[in-house]
DNA sequence: ATAAAGATCATT
DNA sequence: ATGATCTTTATG
């Protein structure tokens, strides 16, 4: 099944909510390494810009870190957490809009091997692919991809023509932001509630 | 210059 | 429950 790469058009939208929902059965592929690996997105979280108290451009934050977040849709923000995981985020919105989805999950399809090897398991088990930090190891994504154009050779998204509705997803608040205050019972983290693939929140 | 905390994972 | 591991950020 041939699928078709999603566009700036398509990230440059001002709503980080709705296209964190859009996200959810998208492909997200990696062609690093010389190995192609990938999969269907299942779970995402979005960050909604300089007044959302759990992301990193909150009250217009911005240092070197948080800099890319400032582009047009499209690109990449990969930062490092926990001193240990590479997290992989996808820009959103138009210019100056600080706006991004982390990607939590997916449902292995591409290079599964590969993935394997990376992740260190001799056995496929639902841990592969789930959770932000498992995510990217799997994929070979790294801090060196920060900024990485999101319509390129390296790291792109494909359209493969599924969607869910509003009723096949579970909404619930984002994982691991306690510091987020009044914003950290927003419902911004969804998953596909018929995937076996998604992360178990802490 | 220093310190504290973090959008996590694997193991015990 | 805890350890791994290190960058970013805020503060002095």
């Amino acid at each position: 099944m041939k699928g078709f790469k999603l566009t700036k058009t398509f990230y440059q939208s001002e709503d980080v909510v709705f296209i964190s929902k859009a996200l959810i059965g998208k492909y997200l592929f990696t062609q690093l390494e010389g190995k192609l690996t990938g999969g269907m997105i299942v779970e995402t979280e979005a960050y909604n810009g300089v007044w959302d108290k759990a992301c990193h451009a909150y009250n217009h934050r911005r240092t070197r870190r948080t800099e890319v977040m400032f582009q047009p849709g499209g690109v990449a923000y990969v930062y490092l957490c926990y001193g240990i995981h590479s997290l992989f985020n996808i820009i959103t919105g138009p210019l100056d809009c600080p706006t991004a989805v982390l990607t939590r999950a997916i449902e292995p399809t591409e290079g599964i091997d590969f993935m394997m090897q990376r992740r260190k398991k001799k056995r496929i088990d639902y841990t592969l692919t789930s959770g932000p930090g498992a995510v990217t190891q799997a994929l070979g994504i790294r801090c060196e991809h920060y900024g990485c154009d999101l319509t390129g050779n390296l790291i792109w998204l494909e359209d493969k023509g599924l969607s869910f509705t509003d009723t096949k997803l579970l909404a619930s608040p984002r994982v691991g932001i306690h510091y987020a205050e009044e914003h950290a019972e927003l419902p911004w983290r969804f998953r596909l509630a018929s995937s076996l693939w998604t992360s178990k929140a802490k």
